[in-house]
RNA sequence: GCCCGGGUGGUGAAACUGGUAGACACAGGGGACUUAAAAUCCCCAGGCGCAAGCCGUGGCGGUUCGAGUCCGCCCCCGGGCACCA
């Protein structure tokens, strides 16, 4: 072997090894147990970042194990291939999106290839292949003929200077990115996937997932929002039209206390109140402007509009005032609410700003009056009070006692409201998945036929802009009707590219099926045993993921596999520091590793500026994203210390759950460390092979390991790297380098490492003659005789506080114990002349002597 | 604003079910080797204190023989909020 560790001449020889054999090509083997391990797919954007490398190192770690403890593993490989990015540089490059995906595939795969991830590339996919989306198209007209995808409006940021739709990233402060212009809001058709439809199921099957983090369990339970409450119409005439306001509430014991009614500027009664009053127009028209996005919506100030409507009371038959209220969400419920100012605090700072009455008719905890300011105490539970019959009910049977009023009069009953809204899937952009619909005047929506499958993406085409030039294409939209064969439109629309991830993970089981979307092989790997990706993904591509299986379910394709991941693991996210220049009124990202900082002595930024002296803005810490230019190039590092030390460093830098800011300056631990590996093993194999034993050492490393097995099992990763150095540190301190213990600590260093460091476990184990593949050897087990002690070291306590310990025999038992311990030097000082009121012995660990 | 996480030395972190706070490293300081440097090796190291000892896991309070770990309130940071992926 080699003098010294040279990670490139290692690492290439382990690939070659590992391609030769086609090491990681997974087959349906019906006698051994399967175990599909998926990490995201990545979107290819040009170059990996660290937050790949450390998804990726996580999921090879854990199939590399699995594969020592004999599992048939799959670990397959694609990519999430259209999106957005893919126009911005096409825009930016005046190069097609196809050329540049295609281009940013084959360089990433080539990084990935580089860091040795056992995976399967026989069956890498890309979302933008026609074989991939045809089946996007294909399950899209089975969901629209069942009614599971149907057509209605949407609203969408719209930019007046572009003539374009914008993505909710491509509004900066309510503008748009490329204008500057107010970003207006507009209601255009869109396909929608029918989800609520399974929101029951999707909801209840969260209690069936202990394989998942209750965290992700629980931001999903909230983001279903299932709420038990009443239906409740307020009935109003119009232009001498009977009609009736409908409202959900889960309040209805608050029913008496409404002094006013708030509706959504697109609700029907709103428009038709600006058509009779201007006031109300410019009102809407005002809450029209800006932005859809909702977590912007929910911090702008709350106001509102008469509309000098109102509706009666159902019960008290009292006249209620409609305001148009710019807090009401058409998207829940029916767009309108009931006003109880009295106990909902938006209700009350809504009330309290335009004079209307508040009234009280709950009793809570500080009484039965409303005072200002608003207090929580306002909103709680309690007995009803000035509300006719229904003084004196509680909660519950108040809601009763209405809801059953409110049926015989036909204003109301119990209901079910969801907060998750239909998936809206309909995007006016050009590099997506096309909506296999065309537009026939005679027939009205058409699905496209299968044998007309896929509808091919024009792959020449460079967006400019200003909408989708699909829409500008006639030889694109120009068809005829399937049906009734006369001239038609095509759909110009493209799918959301969650569409592509939400079923990917089962068409790499047969990426090679031409006839079917999947085969009898998905049904052998699904589900997921274990999915790994970025907590940013908790809600939206799991939901959407767990309800496309649903679908597929029912659709016939697996019809035993409900759930896609059995076990799932959030990584956190990788963060860095984002830089951007203001100079032109628009912002450009400076990538971190081309911005100087100067800091003061808490770590406070001074200035910023570039390598050439530009003036830089920080803009805090954040998640490694493209949009912000602050992703880390993790080239540089496999370049100058080669993969392992790239893996090893990220896997020891943190446990995979935590986010971590991003630093490379402890590379050079790691590389050390793997340096010393191979100085050991040199060391060892020059040396004379003896047959001596070192009984502290080997205690010492099989507790180690049987620390690291536990951790690797509970994939606390950077513990079993630290194991790793623990094991080297006993070894290099043996007398004799070339013992049977240094043999077997060896081999046992080198299976541990094999996951994170398998380049160099591998070549050490073929160089040092354990066998031709670590891969192969069985994961190492503790051996519980060298754990035996006879003696064991107390911990020894006077009131809780550690005054020092002492040594007992492991036999020991508590009388023992709480004979010897009060005679203690240490003991009796700290206790003086106090008594010994009671001792607590924790077995094998700790005596704490209570005085 | 709403929902979900996180906060431990100068830094990344460890401490599994309440039981020695800071394992293992990084950066740092000191030393050895070297003509010198790199590399390597050895030693030191939470803060205050000569020491005994005291303080210390974002802050305040609580439960307990004992709290980083459990409970309550607050502060700060990150993720998500439906068209970034």
């Amino acid at each position: 072997m080699e003098d010294t560790y040279d990670p490139r001449s290692v690492e290439r020889k382990a690939q070659a090894f590992w391609e030769s054999r086609r090491s990681f090509h997974a087959e349906e083997a019906a006698g051994k147990k399967k175990f599909y391990c998926l990490s995201m797919f990545p979107y290819p954007s040009g170059k990996l970042h660290m937050g790949h490398v450390r998804n990726y190192t996580i999921g090879d770690v854990l199939t590399r194990y699995l594969r020592m403890r004999g599992f048939n593993v799959l670990q397959p490989m694609g990519w999430d291939a259209f999106g957005l990015p893919a126009e911005n540089a096409a825009m930016a490059n005046k190069v097609p999106p196809a050329r540049w995906t295609y281009d940013n595939i084959a360089y990433m795969r080539k990084q990935l290839k580089s860091l040795g991830f056992a995976l399967d590339w026989e069956r890498e996919i890309a979302t933008c292949s026609p074989d991939y989306y045809k089946w996007n198209q294909w399950l899209f007209t089975r969901m629209f003929r069942k009614g599971l995808a149907y057509k209605k409006t949407g609203i969408v940021n719209w930019d007046p200077v572009d003539q374009t739709v914008l993505a909710n990233e491509q509004v900066i402060e309510g503008r748009g990115w490329r204008t500057g212009a107010l970003v207006e809001k507009r209601e255009i058709p869109m396909y929608f996937f029918r989800i609520s439809a399974y929101a029951e199921e999707l909801l209840k099957a969260l209690d069936e997932l202990p394989g998942w983090p209750e965290q992700v369990k629980t931001m999903q339970k909230n983001w279903i929002g299932k709420s038990e409450g009443v239906r409740i119409g307020f009935p109003y005439e119009l232009d001498g039209k009977k009609q009736v306001l409908w409202v959900f509430t889960t309040r209805a014991d608050t029913l008496m206390g409404a002094t006013f009614m708030a509706v959504a500027a697109e609700h029907p009664i709103a428009e038709s109140a600006a058509k009779r009053d201007s006031r109300v127009k410019a009102f809407i028209d005002e809450c029209k402007k800006g932005t859809v996005i909702e977590a912007e919506l929910a911090q702008i100030e709350k106001k509102g509009m008469p509309t000098g409507l109102s509706v009666t009371h159902p019960i008290s038959g009292e006249r209620i005032p409609v305001w148009v209220g710019n807090y009401v969400l058409m998207t829940y419920g029916e767009g309108a609410v009931m006003g109880v100012p009295a106990h909902d605090e938006r209700d009350y700072a809504f009330a309290a700003k335009y004079g209307l009455p508040i009234k009280p008719v709950i009793r809570h905890p500080l009484g039965d009056k409303v005072d200002p300011p608003w207090r929580p105490e306002y909103a709680e539970y309690g007995t009803c009070i000035n509300s006719g019959k229904y003084d004196g009910l509680d909660f519950q049977e108040a809601v009763e006692a209405i809801s059953k009023d409110l049926k015989e009069k036909h204003l109301g009953e119990k209901q079910i409201q969801w907060r998750l809204r239909d998936w809206g899937v309909s995007r006016q952009r050009y590099w997506g998945t096309p909506i296999p619909i065309v537009h026939c005047p005679a027939c009205g929506d058409v699905p496209v036929p299968d044998d007309e499958l896929p509808v091919k993406l024009p792959e020449d085409l460079v967006p400019d802009g200003t909408g989708n030039p699909l829409a500008k294409m006639p030889s694109f939209y120009e068809t005829k009707c399937p049906e009734c064969g006369r001239a038609a439109k095509r759909e110009t629309d493209t799918m959301d590219t969650f569409v592509d991830s939400s079923w990917y993970f089962s068409r790499y089981a047969c990426p090679d099926q031409q006839a079917a979307m999947v085969d009898e092989r998905a049904s052998y790997w699904m589900p997921v045993d274990q999915y790994i990706g970025g907590i940013e993904h908790a809600i939206l591509h799991l939901l959407y993921s767990r309800f496309f299986q649903r679908v597929m379910r029912d659709e016939g394709l697996m019809p035993k596999v409900a759930e896609p991941f059995t076990n799932l693991l959030t990584q956190g996210m990788v963060l860095a520091e984002s830089y951007y220049t203001d100079a032109s009124g628009r912002r450009e990202w400076v990538n971190p590793a081309d911005v100087v900082v100067e800091r003061d002595a808490k770590g406070k930024i001074l200035s910023a500026r570039t390598k050439n002296g530009k003036e830089v803005v920080y803009d805090g810490i954040g998640t490694m994203s493209k949009s912000k230019n602050n992703g880390v190039d993790p080239q540089a590092l496999i370049d100058k210390y080669g993969a392992d030390t790239a893996r090893f460093y990220t896997m020891f830098a943190s446990p995979p759950t935590n986010t971590l800011e991003w630093s490379d300056e402890s590379v050079e631990g790691s590389y050390r460390f793997l340096r010393r590996v191979w100085a050991f093993a040199l060391q060892f194999s020059k040396g004379h092979k003896t047959a001596g034993q070192d009984t502290a050492a080997r205690r010492e490393i099989h507790a180690t390991l049987k620390q690291a097995s536990y951790d690797m099992q509970r994939q606390q990763f950077n513990t079993v790297a630290s194991a790793c150095m623990k094991i080297l540190n006993s070894l290099e301190k043996l007398e004799d380098p070339g013992s049977a213990t240094a043999a077997e600590g060896l081999s046992i260093l080198l299976r541990l490492l094999a996951p994170i460091a398998p380049h160099l476990a591998h070549d050490l184990w073929i160089e040092l003659g354990f066998g031709e593949d670590v891969m192969k050897a069985p994961w190492p087990e503790p051996d519980a005789a060298a754990l035996e002690q006879d003696e064991i070291e107390y911990v020894v306590q006077v009131n809780g506080v550690k005054r020092g310990s002492v040594r007992a025999p492991k036999a020991a038992d508590r009388s023992a114990l709480e004979l010897i311990v009060p005679s203690l030097d240490f003991v009796k000082k700290h206790i003086g002349d106090k008594i010994i009121k009671r001792i607590v012995i924790v077995p094998g660990k700790l005596i704490n002597v209570v005085a």
